[in-house]
DNA sequence: AATTATAAGATACGGCCGTATCTAATTTAA
DNA sequence: TTAAATTAGATACGGCCGTATCTTATAATT
């Protein structure tokens, strides 16, 4: 018989349920992820994934952490930054369509969508005819090209979107945004990015 | 009696659902909201929410857009782009704030943690003990510093974080991220914010 | 070996989601 | 004014969530 009365316990129990999530996480896709699902795909039931992680969100991150995550990454050394750099965010890309293939496209691909609020609020912010946040900055650069301060005021979208991003990043990961993190914002990453020398630090 | 027998229809029902939305998502806070609260506080039925809206986070993002959103801003004109910037943020600061006090913090404020897998991908990109991105981007700075390509190695986590804040910024906002925009995130962001001139573009 | 503590497994519950289906009110067209 | 087309409103459904409770297996303690 196929009759198994052992029990599982602890980190045994905990690695056979990131793995069951990480295999029904590239079946099915995130959206279609159940903690019930996992839980049987574990031979468990979802009681004890529950004493383990609040919610899908945090056991999902959990095996992406055991099982994806950043363990595969080498430290690039290429002879300049730059090359250093590009060849990171080539990896980055690999890692992102490796996971889009195999994690995010099992018949449910699109549904990258429906995200949370701080996610859905990044993307309100980008594809928003004219109510979004470049509205501002785009007459403030034109200010400071007409001034000379910066050489020309036509930037590319994610310049314009940057300081959006940066704020709902802060948002997300600092709930808050202190006058300190903003002079960082400023001197540390818009000024330099718009080709101003920041004047004191 | 205060029987009323006319039916809404149209913008008046939705202007209608959307101010009721607004208004619970104010006392309640977003991850306590639920559509057929929602409805029911508009005096309508779940149904006619969900023949406007696929999902609770784009009922929001569509309250958002209406009652809050960026329509109060003004465009600072302070002399110098540096205090444009400074006021701008300021006015972002200003905003959240009010967010949080009003919307967030409605008995269940600290719900702000569960969130959704992107948001939660770049909490713990940034919190992460050391499996995070800095694992890598750091001893790539340290070599850019010993080759005298950067001034120093040194710099503060919001620098070091930046590459992993615009890769998700991308993956949520585009999907992907190809040749050309790792070209242009290095050479437009990266390179600037840690003081290289790009060679060529 | 017997006892106690800990954690797994099973089950049930109320709540909300998202869909489907039906009705009745209101608008538009004829 | 009547008929046709929309759209609101009501209700019901299966599914999953997250919690609580209870039993039972395994581990730790003595």
């Amino acid at each position: 018989m196929t009759e198994k009365k052992t029990r599982r316990r602890g980190s045994a129990l905990t690695n056979a349920i990131l793995a069951a999530a990480w295999t029904q996480l590239q079946e099915r896709g995130y959206q279609a992820l159940t903690i019930e699902g996992i839980a049987a795909a574990a031979e468990t039931t979802k009681t004890v994934l529950y004493r383990r992680w609040p919610d899908k969100a945090h056991l999902v991150i959990a095996a992406f952490a055991k099982f994806g995550g950043f363990s595969g990454y080498v430290v690039p050394d290429t002879g300049t930054l730059r090359t250093d750099f590009l060849a990171l965010m080539a990896q980055m890309a690999a890692f992102l369509d490796k996971l889009q293939s195999e994690t995010f496209r099992g018949l449910l691909a699109d549904r990258l969508q429906s995200l949370d609020l701080g996610t859905l609020l990044m993307q309100a912010n980008q594809h928003e005819p004219n109510s979004g946040l470049q509205t501002i900055v785009q007459p403030l650069l034109d200010h400071a090209a007409a001034r000379g301060e910066i050489t020309h005021a036509q930037w590319p979208d994610r310049l314009v979107m940057l300081p959006g991003i940066l704020l709902i990043n802060e948002v997300i990961t600092q709930q808050a945004l202190p006058l300190a993190a903003r002079h960082e914002i400023v001197d540390q990453i818009l000024l330099p990015v718009f080709g101003v020398a920041p004047s004191q630090e």
